[in-house]
Formats: structure tokens, C-alpha cells, sequence
DNA sequence: GATTGAACTGAACGATTGTTCAGATAATGT
DNA sequence: ACATTATCTGAACAATCGTTCAGTTCAATC
């Protein structure tokens, strides 16, 4: 038996990137096998390779899409103007849009050490790039005496590891809503760096 | 042959769990096989079991001596006291601690999701003890009045979030020291709680 | 100097890994 | 109705995995 009524390459590429995601998310990249993702899918492992180079491309492509997405959805997001507001729209941003992809987030982050040499600098070229956004906001900030940066360099690290450290304990449906969130970690930003 | 001149459990113990932690920490506890640490430590795998039961067991008592550790370490550097001064102590020793042992460190927040749940359930017990002291001393000084805390729990997460973060980027012989970083971390968590 | 026992080797085990591929199937185009 | 082709199976591959264990070696003990 094969290829069940209806399904295509168009439905089937989509659910087996879904599921390396989801199930790499859970269990690690190097604890999850091939078997167990074609699983998921409904699958023989040997089909994934209509869809996959191998996998470790499977995981190259799931953080580089991550990458490029988050970076092109700032680009939209970004309100411009002055760096107080721009520095607000980006906290809310990055809160808003990492718990939306928890997932991913967690991958782009865990599983740097199991890219071959070439895709780990491919994907850190754009990491850095995300951190430049935050950086320059900051230094903007600094240079007009918007803002009071000591070190815009560690500010950036400091700000983005605090933010995203949201996603190790954020709950849905727990004591605090998204919102809420959002509010308490913009307020402590903000006391931190805006002047008075 | 078997048996090198004047080698002895107590050396080749502690060799085999330093081998484990670096290699662990390097590409992931799924990713290295036994074979790998016994060769760091000039063995075979099969004698790797006169010195832990299973490879679980190794990634366990790893994570939890890490805890305990840094718990008791805690317990030494505690200098009581008001709120502020407690919470700056903890700052410094956060960083310093965590500079100390990035391996442990790395392998306590990666791993996780290759304990057992019995296992996990030991080592979330710990970190939750952690995170309570933090809390506590944001507690105080809310209700002392020497600190303005919106959400102590929220401020519990971020802080430690943030501070842990420096492990991500921190490199010696850097543009910065060890005690500037401190310094600004310091600067920048007094002014998002301290009252003024 | 013989005996003991801790420390380790080396080979083996069944299971599982990523990947390949010839062949089977069913939807599509003619 | 037939041929084509995209899609998938099922079996096979060499390699590697964690773990076990009978046997070897050397240091300490008597």
C-alpha cells in the first residue's frame, strides 16, 4: 500500500516539519529519530527523505526559518520614531512573539551545538543580527539622553536573555495573562534605562 | 593488561565525572556515547559501571551535586542583613558562581528533558529551593519598603533569567572583567527595584 | 613468595541509528 | 482505458548504542 487518498507533497513536506519541531522540542535533537518523526507523521522513516536532504538539514531548516521569520516580523512590527517607544514596541514584540513559537524558540536556542560548523555560523550571523536591533535602539537611546546605558553591549544581552527567559515558566491560562507580561517586563526595562 | 601503576578508584571516579560534565556540556547528553567518556579518561566503556550504575545516573548526579553545590554555596555567602545589601550579595554571587562553573551550569539548564521523571522531579525541587531564596529577599524588601516590586515572582524569573544569561556571552580575557560585569548587572537590577 | 581483590580489558549482546533503494500504489493526464 | 508520475512502503545496510561479563593484570596483604 501506498499514498493514501488525497494527501500530497504540499500537506505531508508541512506536517513532517511540524512534527521534527515539535518532537525535537521535547526530546532533543540528537534524542529524536528519524523513525519517530516519520511516526508522527504517519510515516516510513524512509519517506522523509522526499522531504529532507537528511537531518540534520531538517534542523538547520526549522532554526533558519525561525531566524528569518523573527527578523522579518520586526522589520514589520518596528514603529520607528523615537527610541522610547521603539524600545516599548520591542520588548512587547519579542515577549509576544517568542511565546507564540515556544517550540522554535526552544530549538534555536538548545540545539546550536548539533549544527555542523557551517549552519551553527549561518544561524548565529542572524542571531547577531536580531541582537544588533536591540543594540541600536539602546545606543540611540543612550546618545539622544533618552536613555541611561552603561553598557550597551551587555544591556542588549541583559534585556534579550531576561525577555526570553519568559518562556521557561510563562503558562497559558496561569496567574498572569500575556498583557500582564508584557506590562511588568516593560515596566522593569524601563526603570532600568529610561531617564528621569 | 589492565591496571596502570598507582591508579586508583578515587582518581579515576571524579576523572570519569569531569570527562562526563565536558563532554556533556560540549554536545549534549544524547550525543555522547559512553564510549566517548571512557576514552577522554583512557578506558574502555565497560568500566565506566565500577563507577555509576547507568548513563542516566551519571547526567543525574551531575545536575544534582550542581544544585546542592551551589545551594550550600549560597548558604556560605548569605550575608543577612537588610534587603538591599542581601540582594546585591546575590547578584554578585549569582554571576560569580555561574562564571565558575559554566559546564554544570549549561548541562543543569539543557538536560532536563533527559532525566526521568522521577529524577526531574529531584533536580526541579532543587532549582525551585533557588529560586525561593531570590524571592524572598524581594519579598522583604517590598514589604520593608526598600524595594518596589510590582510581582516578586515575575521579578524572581527575570532576574535570575537575566543574570544566568551572562554564561551565554561572557568570554575571559574579554572586553570586560569579571567585576564590571558585576558592577553593571548590579546597577541595573538596583535601579529596576530599589526605591529612591 | 603465594594469595587475594580491586581495576580494567576486550569481546560480545540485542537494539537502534541514519540512510538507501527497488518495488508497490494510487491519483492524474491523455 | 492506458500510461505516467508523485508518493510511499518495507526491507536492508553498516555503524553505533548502552550494558554485561568472563577473564587478565597488578598492587597490597599475609
Amino acid at each position: 500500500m501506498a499514498r493514501k487518498t488525497g494527501s500530497h507533497a504540499d500537506i505531508t513536506g508541512p506536517r513532517v516539519r511540524a512534527a521534527a519541531e515539535h518532537l525535537i522540542a521535547k526530546h532533543g535533537f540528537a534524542a529524536v529519530s528519524m523513525r519517530q518523526i516519520a511516526g508522527e507523521v504517519g510515516l516510513q522513516a524512509g519517506a522523509l527523505y522526499l522531504y529532507t536532504p537528511d537531518k540534520q538539514t531538517l534542523l538547520f531548516d526549522i532554526m533558519r526559518e525561525h531566524l528569518d521569520d523573527l527578523l522579518a516580523a520586526w522589520t514589520a512590527a518596528d514603529p520607528g520614531g523615537d527610541p522610547v517607544s521603539r524600545l516599548e514596541a520591542f520588548c512587547r514584540f519579542h515577549i509576544r512573539y517568542h511565546l507564540d513559537r515556544q517550540d522554535a524558540v526552544f530549538i534555536a536556542y538548545m540545539e546550536l551545538r548539533n549544527l555542523e560548523p557551517e549552519n551553527f555560523a549561518a544561524i548565529e550571523a542572524r542571531r547577531r543580527k536580531y541582537e544588533a536591533v536591540l543594540e541600536n535602539i539602546l545606543s540611540a537611546g543612550q546618545e539622544s539622553g533618552a536613555f541611561e546605558v552603561p553598557d550597551p553591549r551587555l544591556a542588549t544581552m541583559a534585556v534579550i536573555a531576561m525577555l526570553t527567559g519568559v518562556n521557561t515558566w510563562f503558562r497559558e491560562g496561569g496567574r498572569l495573562r500575556r498583557e500582564d507580561v508584557e506590562e511588568i517586563y516593560w515596566d522593569l526595562v524601563q526603570k532600568a534605562f529610561v531617564t528621569r
